[in-house]
DNA sequence: GCCTTTTGTTACATGATGTTACGCAAGCCT
DNA sequence: AGGCTTGCGTAACATCATGTAACAAAAGGC
């Protein structure tokens, strides 16, 4: 792939050039923006693979421009804030973004997540759940999300409860790709009904359902085939999924 | 039916806008509103779907407005809150708003309240039972409300009480669509002809009077296919509902 | 007033989910 | 290769929402 380019969208000067700069640093192409206009300015000049969004505009709010972008065309954006209460959190997922990063944070994690969205941009998948279709196969599985049915191999039905089932869907939302827990929790937010319950990311809880799921779909449980584990990462879905409508 | 038209009324500018460009992204014309003169403004202006209205503004309380708003003409009204007291919620019943919901509020149950209501505003029907028509037919039983007889898909009558029965046409009144305990609640003390007795939701009683309707109408109790419970949200009729005049 | 039916309350069982603790395995270093 | 560090798997426990039986209180019918 050539040299990703990446918008950096911030109304603080000093921290947009930061920014910017970082990015170039490690080998983003990155352009300092400060309006909406700029931004559209880029996207008419040709690709932009990337919008970094602070979510604070002076006058704007970030997850309006955002949903703004992403109706005319599907630019890749990730969040920026320095607002981390989870509502905030959620009504930036649920306009589109594909990430979502809190200030002040870790260079390197903003890197990590760069580097994620590109590569899930690039296979035109997008981290929550939003298909159409609802009958999903996968290494001889097959689920039905309409009745919320997950049929073994063999022809056994398999219960799953609410959370396994979120779990899966963000899974077969994204085969090949993998994800981090953060990703996972937040997905989970979203599609999973799970709303209220779950404050942040206190424990394992991640790890937990990963286990149970595996109980459920995995033929040994031990040695995982459909959900691998990446260590340092977290978890990708290493099955090629087909689906169809039933509807 | 065209793309509908909703105003969003709220005094805080960014829920204000936040609202309406989620509404926008999913498909809907949303208009953010500051003041109940604006209001006016665009329901001169021609056809409104639907307001969203804040019970907080500044200077006066949304309950009197939408009050004010009925009594002019028939626009459909969701009440939008912090307050989660019952009195609130039962005190917007009253003026005739068609539902109400708490802040924080799910994005996605927000979706749902908003379909409801147009979907019940084109049948002029309203959360609390109120049709003409007295004949309903749902995955195989059919209920005859002038008759107050519920049919079996085999043919057996099945005696429901008045409580059974009440709860009964208020699912009928919103399949699809998650309720909590507190909206059937409420919708109970309006249809149930439980007039005057029930002071607040001291107990269990819905989870108690869902699992008794449950008894009578699931083919298995155990595991209901008609009336489902969401987790951590309340239930839900989960069938399709055709109504017939019998009149 | 007495009996029957309905409705609400309580208490306990169940199941789902999050948390903790501990052991193992993978990676890293020397 | 051997030992140390860290991340992961998972059992065991804690918590909470829901289902439900059993009882109590109310409402009606006669």
């Amino acid at each position: 792939m050539a040299i990703p380019k990446l918008l950096v969208v911030d109304d603080d000067a000093e921290t947009r050039s930061m920014m910017t700069q970082f990015l170039q640093q490690n080998g983003f192409m990155a352009f300092p923006c400060e309006t909406e206009d700029a931004i559209r300015h880029h996207l008419k000049g040709g690709r932009v693979d990337l919008i970094l969004l602070d979510v604070m505009l002076a006058d704007e709010n970030g997850v309006e421009i955002c949903a703004r972008l992403r109706k005319e065309q599907d630019v890749p954006v990730i969040l920026v804030s320095a607002l981390s209460a989870d509502h905030h959190r959620m009504k930036g997922y649920e306009v589109g973004a594909d990430d979502y990063i809190a200030k002040p944070f870790n260079p390197e994690l903003l890197l990590a997540r760069v580097r994620a969205v590109l590569h899930r941009a690039n296979r035109s998948a997008s981290l929550v759940y939003r298909r159409s279709v609802s009958v999903f196969r996968f290494a001889g599985w097959h689920y039905d999300a309409k009745r919320d049915e997950v049929t073994s191999p063999q022809g056994y039905q398999v219960a799953l409860s609410r959370k396994e089932t979120a779990l899966l869907k963000v899974l077969l939302a994204n085969p090949h790709i993998p994800l981090t827990r953060d990703e996972i929790a937040n997905a989970l937010d979203v599609t999973g009904e799970a709303q209220g319950t779950a404050p942040e990311g206190s424990g394992r809880a991640i790890d937990v359902l990963v286990g149970r799921l595996r109980g459920k779909i995995e033929a040994d449980p031990k040695s995982p085939e459909l959900l691998r584990t990446e260590r340092g990462i977290g978890y990708v879905f290493a099955a090629d999924v087909t689906t169809e409508d039933s509807a």
